[in-house]
DNA sequence: CATAGTTCTCACTAAATTATCACAATGTTA
DNA sequence: TAACATTGTGATAATTTAGTGAGAACTATG
């Protein structure tokens, strides 16, 4: 399990860097939310501790920045009497947060927390059924797709894409990444067979074309 | 959905608040068992999350008080170094129990699994056995099929593909999948297998065999 | 061991799906 | 604005897939 501790002060990233290394982790630091932006396009992490304030870019830029990309669970650290800042913390998802100062110790709890709930998820995920968002509705169980309640028939790349993109929701994909798992490692084909899908898929779901959004230069996603 | 949030420390009454709400949920709080028992008798609550240790009076002691008269679930948080064997013990049947520190987040993804449970509990009705969908009737245990009130002679893979499908009705199953079940894992013979019986199945059910819907790209279902 | 019933494979057909291309439309940059 | 780059889309050919009939292989039973 990889950990990114994003903060300015050394002492902390020090701090949390001796327990996790203890427990296993392997640790990555980042003094400033720019830096941590770089670290997370170089490489993936299981968790980010990350700071609020610091120079240069703060804890939440940052997050909604690398959330664009990567969904990785956050732990946010938070000085004392920032309350407004949790609020908008949880708008933008963050895991859990801690209280300057913290206990090490309870840090940790609240990592590997956070960890096993994501794993476990992670083992739910292929039963789990439904996805609902207005009147779009993706019963993954029974392959059914409805829109505004009526059954529309899609294709089998068409569903596969579809679901894909949205277990992947608000997060853009290159067309390679979406050609890697929707159609498979073995698939030797052209980048643009992605949007001649993407075409029809939009036609299939009616109102909801909308929803997947052209990222130029890069791919799509679907946006809530 | 209503949640009634129970603890002496407003920090986490608080953060459960905020994360509940931004759920969608309708959140109110008591600060000690007294408070919880007058305010369910008040109004009643989807679900109750409750601390074990408070003043006046514990949650263990709550949650009796408040099972006298109403069945409502009931999430315990538990501090570290609590001996929670004596949640397992217990005979008022918590549904779930998380241990301080927590994530937000955990604790709203045990909520949530709570309610669906419970919701879901409330769909089911047991079948005993017997599977009737209009004039389809399926005698799981007598291996009796009839359509429309007349008996219909199936072959056993016929029985038990319908079976199967049936079983797990408005479930996409692929071919593999199928087989697996039906024919057993140590079958290595083609996934066509499956079609050509399939085939036989429709046409020994009569009118319903358009129930049986072929799932293009991966394999059938029965749907209602 | 003969027979009827059942199960499985195969080959063929019809139909649906998919990938690619060419060109149009749109966005970006110098 | 012109030149360039990227994405949208219609058409189409190639490929894949499912339905089915025929028959071989297998099984159980008397």
């Amino acid at each position: 399990m990889r950990i990114l501790v994003v903060d300015d002060e050394e002492k902390i990233r020090h701090v949390i860097r001796e327990y996790a290394e203890f427990e296993g982790y392997e640790v990555k630091e980042a003094k400033d939310g720019m830096e941590a932006i770089s670290k997370c396009k170089e490489e993936d992490y299981d968790i980010i501790i990350m700071d609020i304030m610091m120079p240069k870019l703060d804890g939440f830029s940052a997050i909604k920045e690398i959330r664009k990309t990567k969904n990785i669970p956050v732990l946010m650290l938070s000085a004392r009497g920032e309350e407004y800042d949790k609020l908008f913390g949880f708008e933008i998802g963050i895991d859990d947060y801690v209280v300057k100062p913290f206990s090490p110790k309870e840090v940790m709890a609240r990592i590997n927390a956070i960890l096993t709930r994501v794993v476990k998820k992670e083992d739910e995920k292929s039963t789990e059924g439904k996805y609902i968002y207005q009147g779009l509705e993706l019963d993954m169980l029974g392959r059914n797709v409805y829109v505004d309640g009526k059954k529309k028939d899609l294709t089998p790349k068409e569903f596969e894409l579809l679901q894909y993109l949205i277990v992947n929701k608000n997060i853009a994909l290159s067309r390679e990444k979406i050609l890697n798992e929707v159609w498979g490692y073995d698939f030797f084909g052209e980048d643009r067979t992605v949007d001649t899908h993407v075409k029809m898929l939009r036609n299939s779901i009616g109102k909801y074309r909308d929803n997947i959004i052209t990222v130029r230069g890069m791919g799509y996603k679907f946006e809530e």
